[in-house]
DNA sequence: CTAAAACCTGACGCTGACGTCAGAGGCAAG
DNA sequence: CTTGCCTCTGACGTCAGCGTCAGGTTTTAG
């Protein structure tokens, strides 16, 4: 059992952040007498999982609604929809960001000939 | 040359984002002697861009640095730095969130699992 | 036993990308 | 000329995800 500083400094998440969590109902931690945290090693994956599904665009609040059926396989027939949703929507992301990235890939590549070849430059259309 | 109205239902952005826009010069726009912005096709495409780069999670200071490298090929070497490092980012996120959706994907399938064979349900590991 | 380090609960502060409201001017139609 | 919609410039409001400070307790190191 770790206390809340360490479980920071293992996921390099903040001491903060890991309050605001539990707050916010997406991590428990177990008490001792005098109130202080204590957390499993388990806790170290949640938090990870938590950090990835916010990298996704998720909410807190989404995340919350989401994590018990992630972690424990607890579905219900309208979780399972959200869930759904929320890879379809990861999907049609993914998609958008590939093509930011490809514009990018033109970009530089058309900064970086420009460059060579001296200064003034014509778009490739 | 079309006005604010126009090219906010035309761009699905709001009235408000779009002064946003010119007021961080993401954005530039003509003026009737009236002071009424007055805007060419043109602007159409840069704020679908605009949106684009948003969407890949930079903010308005990095995307007005950038913007003019984009649209108009005019590159230092410092900004091709930027955009390069952007881009790298841009990669490193793209596989992260592939990761997730993979993630999802497990999960989905568990969740299916268990609603069919009947509630409670064991990881797959 | 004592000092330092870590922890606790509020509670206010911050930032970015706008939403929204107020008050006033511009412009095509009847 | 007036009605009605569009536009203008401030300027304050909002929301999430924390950062940070205050004031006090607990745990640990020596």
């Amino acid at each position: 059992m770790m206390r809340i500083g360490e479980l920071a400094t293992r996921t390099h998440v903040s001491v903060r952040a890991l309050r605001y969590y539990e707050e916010h109902a997406l991590l428990t931690a177990e008490r001792t007498p005098s109130g202080q945290r204590h957390y499993p090693e388990s806790a170290v994956a949640r938090i990870h999982l938590i950090q990835q599904l916010y990298a996704a665009g998720l909410s807190s609040r989404t995340i919350r609604d989401l994590l018990p059926c992630v972690l424990d396989g607890r579905a219900t027939p309208e979780l399972l929809h959200r869930l759904t949703a929320q890879r379809d929507h990861l999907t049609t992301k993914l998609a958008a960001l590939t093509a930011t990235r490809d514009t990018l890939d033109r970009v530089i590549a058309n900064a970086e000939t420009s460059l060579r070849t001296g200064e003034a430059c014509g778009g490739g259309e």
